[in-house]
Order: structure tokens, then C-alpha cells, then sequence
DNA sequence: TTCATAAGAGACGCAAGCGTTCCGTACGGA
DNA sequence: TCCGTACGGAACGCTTGCGTCTCTTATGAA
């Protein structure tokens, strides 16, 4: 947010104005700073037009309510589809996927993402932004992680299941609502090597 | 809710008074309803008075403010600390221990801990709460239950770690946020079945 | 039965945010 | 350079919840 507010400062001066997307983007971003400070029942309107220099107006102009704004701001700022990891070992690509996970968590995305995990039953259109652009293109790289781990023979095949793939995930966003961010790099090591390696494990029941 | 809603009314008729303990409980009921249903940001006093067919008096003449009182609401309705099952296989403690949180979840105090996931980062009370009352002393089973079972040979010692022992309920409360309540006991049963005890297995790397 | 206590109900002024409206003006394409 | 667009900013009336207060009266211990 500091590092949000230096360019905010720059265009403060006055008589200086932003139209079109430039103006939507401070906007997102002071929808994002706010989700992540203050949660989404906390958001108001003033606030985020204030956050991004701007008047409620230019809110009202562009989204009907905030329940709009914010769905809108999600989709704008969750990470794009990536293509699955490919880097020769199992391990390597779990790695790789769940370091992609961390990422995204210790970043105000995250944060924002975090921030409306209470109103996840209550607001549909949350959830549903964020299972079609974090939870299911995941779901489906891990998955694809392991079916190639499996013809390699690295994997066991019963092993390439929905519950198996998200496992990892789930233990990364388990660390992250229990400790607190950031989660770090070592506890995604662990996490690959005492949880989810030796669940795969071919060598077992021989 | 509607099955609080009966002897709700039916203490309705008019003139008739509830006091101490008795229209204290009536009081979390209601808290713990508003939780659930509306969550900690919209949960007002004026509902919870309403709810409880008292007046907003009666809360301030005994909590402060409104989080003492949600706080206070959770520790008198977050489940006892257990003792640890002892069914004398892993699978069975395991099975037993996620059963326990499968009901919690499913139950009024799961659907309010969940309202509160997204207060979690700004509100210590709350999580702190939830902490001492839940998922340390659940952390503390699973562990000696994992220790049980290396000591009977059923469990790979370097497999009693933190991790192993989070990945079970984490799997559970993933579900839980993702497809939401209930949780099923097949669920359950497949997390232990595909996840959990595959990585405990000590027949691997022989 | 008496009586101090506290419950239940409502009114209070206050503050915050809503969504709308207005207006002067910076912006940027023609 | 000109001019329509839409931005920035402020004010509007309205609603909701806050926390306090008052008043009547049910309650339960003495």
C-alpha cells in the first residue's frame, strides 16, 4: 500500500486528472488495498474513492453497487491462467505450483482473497471469481502434475485422485489462515517432502 | 435458526422475563445464529437484542462492546477439550478425530468459526479464541495419535511431524471452504482412506 | 408478602455510509 | 485551438447502528 501511495502522491497535484483505464486501475488498486486492510464488509465506497483520488461518482459511473466493483476488481487482479510446470520430476512440479501458490498468497491479492473467506458462503460471486481463476485451473494443474508423475512411474496410480492433488494447497492455505502470512518457502519445502512425496510413494504394498 | 425460533416464542408471552444465565444463554444463541448467518461484520447489537427477544440494555450491562461479546459467546460454545480417541488402530483414531471436526463444522459453531476466517487477520481476539479452544487441542490428538501408531508399528516414525498431522483436518476445512457445508462422512472416509494413511504408511523404501 | 434488582421496550442524539445530484474544469480527440 | 466528455469534489436527504437513558414491571430472595 506504501508502495501504492508514492504514485498516488505524484498525481495529487493538483489539477492533474486520470480518465479511462488509468483511473480504473487506481481504483483496483484501492479495492484491493482495501479488501486486504480493512475486509470486504468494511469497504465502502467513500473510502475507495477517496483511496484512489477520485469521487464516488466515478465509482457509481462504472458499477452499480460494490458487490459489482469488487467481483470486478477480483478479475482483474487474480493471477492469469498459467501453464502447468514441466520440470522433469514430481517434486519439481509440485514445487513449482504450490511456490506459484505462495506467491499469490504473501501478495495483496492474497490478502484480498483472504479477506473474503468469511463471506464465502454468504456472496456467491466471490467464490465463483476466484474457483474459476485460482481454485480450479490449480486443481487441474496438480492433477496433471501427478498423471505425469504416474506414467513416469514416480507416482502410484491410484494415488492421481481430486483428494491427493489438493492436499498440498490445502496444507499451504491451512499454514496461511493459522499462522498468519508470509508463508515461506521452507514450509512449502516441508509441505512437499512429509506430506505430499511420501503419499505418492509407488514403493509401498509391493 | 427455526429450531431455535420455537422456545423463542413460546417464552414470547408477553410479561414473562428471563434473567441471569437463562437469558444469557439466549443471548449466545443469538450471537452465535447471527454469526453464522449474516457474519461478525454485520452481526449488530440491535439484531442480537432482537434475536434474543431482549433489549440493548441488557447487553451493555454486560459486555462492553461488541467483540468482548462474540468472544465471550465463542468460548462458551466452541466444543470441550476432548480426550484423544483410542480405538487401537490409526484409521479408527484418525477417522474418529476428523468425525469430531466433521460435526463441529456442520453445526452452527462451525458455520460462525467460518464467518469469522476473514476477521482473522485483524482480529486476534477472535482467532486466538478459536486457537486455544480448537485447533490447538486437536493439533495435540492428532499428534498423539500418529505417536500411538508408530509406537504399534503402523505409523513411520519420521511421519509424527506438525504437518502430517495438520493435512487431515486441513483437507477438512478446505472442503469445507470450497463446496461449503456438509461435510459428509464419505469425505471424511476418503481423506483418510486416499490421503492420510498413505502417507503413514511405514512399508515404503524398505 | 415485601422490595431491591434487573429485564424489556423504546426514544435520544450522534456518526457513518448510502446513492444521487450538481457544478466547475482538466483532458484529449477533431 | 476548440469543445464535448467525464473527472473531482462537495452537498444533499436518507437509513442504519451506535451507546446512553428512562420508565415500567416481572422476578426471586429475604
Amino acid at each position: 500500500m506504501d508502495l501504492e501511495a508514492a504514485p498516488e502522491n505524484a498525481s495529487l497535484c493538483p489539477g492533474t486528472r486520470r480518465r479511462g483505464d488509468v483511473l480504473e486501475q487506481a481504483i483496483f488498486d484501492a479495492v484491493l488495498d482495501q479488501l486486504g486492510t480493512v475486509g470486504y464488509d468494511a469497504l465502502t465506497m467513500e473510502r475507495v474513492a477517496a483511496d484512489a483520488r477520485t469521487g464516488k461518482a466515478s465509482l457509481y459511473r462504472r458499477w452499480p453497487c460494490k458487490e459489482e466493483l469488487v467481483v470486478d476488481a477480483l478479475n482483474h487482479r487474480l493471477p492469469a491462467l498459467d501453464d502447468p510446470p514441466d520440470t522433469g520430476t514430481v517434486r519439481g512440479d509440485v514445487l513449482e505450483l504450490l511456490g506459484r501458490m505462495r506467491r499469490t498468497i504473501n501478495s495483496p491479492t492474497g490478502c484480498a482473497i483472504q479477506s473474503l473467506m468469511g463471506s464465502v458462503q454468504r456472496d456467491r460471486g466471490f467464490i465463483r471469481a476466484v474457483h474459476a481463476r485460482v481454485i480450479e485451473p490449480r486443481k487441474r494443474m496438480m492433477m496433471e502434475v501427478l498423471r505425469r508423475g504416474a506414467e513416469r512411474g514416480e507416482v502410484r496410480p491410484e494415488a492421481v485422485t481430486m483428494l491427493v492433488a489438493e492436499s498440498g494447497p490445502a496444507l499451504v492455505v491451512h499454514r496461511f489462515l493459522v499462522d498468519g502470512p508470509p508463508i515461506t518457502r521452507r514450509t512449502v519445502e516441508a509441505i512437499v517432502d512429509q506430506v505430499v512425496l511420501p503419499m505418492l510413494r509407488p514403493d509401498a504394498r509391493p
